[in-house]
DNA sequence: TTTCTATTCCCCCGATTTGGCGGGGGTCGG
DNA sequence: CCGACCCCCGCCAAATCGGGGGAATAGAAA
């Protein structure tokens, strides 16, 4: 039991692909011996990922009906940082307690705690166990994991953020000081002019720079540049 | 030692007030025997924040000469998840090397481990530890303590926005839906009108929204909104 | 109920930005 | 030595952007 979370990391570490992930979060949820474990990643792509326990017919009505625009968890997770305990959430919207119906009629347990994941580019996560039993033994279970479960959810994110980068990786020309600088300037609100004068150039030249890294980029115009290298972490705003 | 990283939360949670997070990293570098720990708060819509041991003077240059825009080490983390070991990093840009030599003059380590820590609003922070040793013996030190620094980080960073959020809330309107469509187009690198047109509304309309979203944000102009709106996580390019 | 917001549409106008065409000078590696 | 890249500058026409007027519907909040 003391070498539990160790076990767990170093079975997480031999994770390749999105169907050992799957059989994880299965092996999670026997571990811990609750009903359900969840993974539910929101790539940049808008395309949705999960590895999860819960019946397929719940999942599919899930998707179909949009629930992840009403669903307490998600919104309630996105503001977060620290683990949320379901109770926590704010379930007093009525779109909110028919969804909690619906979910309790899925065989979704009525204790439930959710960690928070955030990785580069907005990059969102959510790392989730869920239970049937009593409020008293959900908070034993809860104090006596915590900790296990943070470190779980980061390691699951990493893997799964490795696992599907190797697709997306785009190779790009590196950015010139200048253009970097040209770039950063627009980006933190300022017109042409103004950051041609704090760069101490011409209008005209600062353009050029523009220009440069629209091309390398490529990207179509001024805000789409901008929004590219700040996607990958060129430039911070 | 087993108990090492218990105490650390437990003390960690006793935190309170800036100053005794000032304390804390000190107290961690104690602990743990390294040359310095630093916390790196980056605040988009305030002024950054850290709690870190290095010489104020060093500090002081950083700052004065916005080293984090070429900093190898906030940028590498920008784009990762993972805690990264400093020699990971990519040092071959020439600014980046002469940073290098800067900072090991100031009595900075020449062995480091950064971990990243996202929170919600696009918060970036970075936890790091760094010492001046053998690669052979930082590799032990970080592979016997990288669970216990993952943890640390996201207590650390917690308590931090816990802290924080008392003084600088700024009150940010949420975007409604058709303004994020309309500013997540713009960033994939479309003009208005084919926004417009692929959102099935007139062009004009869309101004609205841009607009709109603009003056939420607080943004200058188009290119800035879309930059802010990606800083703090509200769309994903 | 009334106010507020979100959503959609229309007009006009000028300033700014854009994209394309030129031209110089420097440094660096093959 | 030459190509490649980075750094600087100018002119021009057209497209885009930002701002000024409006106004209607629906739904949610107060």
């Amino acid at each position: 039991m003391a070498s539990r979370i160790e076990n767990v990391v170093e079975r997480l570490q031999q994770v390749r692909t999105l169907d050992e992930l799957q059989r994880l979060v299965e092996w999670l949820r026997d571990l811990y011996q609750v009903d359900h474990v969840i993974y539910h990643a929101v790539n940049r792509a808008g395309e949705p990922y999960a590895a999860l326990t819960y019946a397929p017919s719940w999942v599919d009505h899930y998707l179909e009906q949009d629930y992840g625009r009403i669903d307490p968890v998600v919104l309630g997770c996105y503001q977060r940082f620290h683990p949320v305990d379901w109770k926590q959430l704010d379930w007093s919207a009525r779109s909110a307690r028919a969804f909690l119906a619906e979910a309790l009629d899925a065989g979704v347990g009525n204790q439930g705690l959710s960690v928070p994941i955030r990785g580069p580019s907005g990059q969102f996560a959510l790392f989730t166990v869920n239970h049937s039993c009593s409020d008293t033994e959900w908070a034993r279970f809860t104090t006596a994991h915590l900790d296990d479960l943070i470190l779980i959810s980061h390691y699951l994110n990493q893997k799964a953020l490795e696992i599907m980068r190797g697709s997306d990786r785009v190779p790009d020309r590196p950015l010139s000081p200048r253009e970097l600088d040209a770039l950063t300037l627009l980006g933190m609100g300022m017109s042409r002019a103004q950051a041609a004068e704090r760069l101490r150039i011409s209008e005209h030249t600062l353009r050029v720079y523009i220009e440069s890294a629209r091309f390398k980029l490529g990207a179509a115009n001024t805000t789409h540049a901008v929004a590219l290298a700040m996607a990958c972490g060129k430039i911070i705003v």
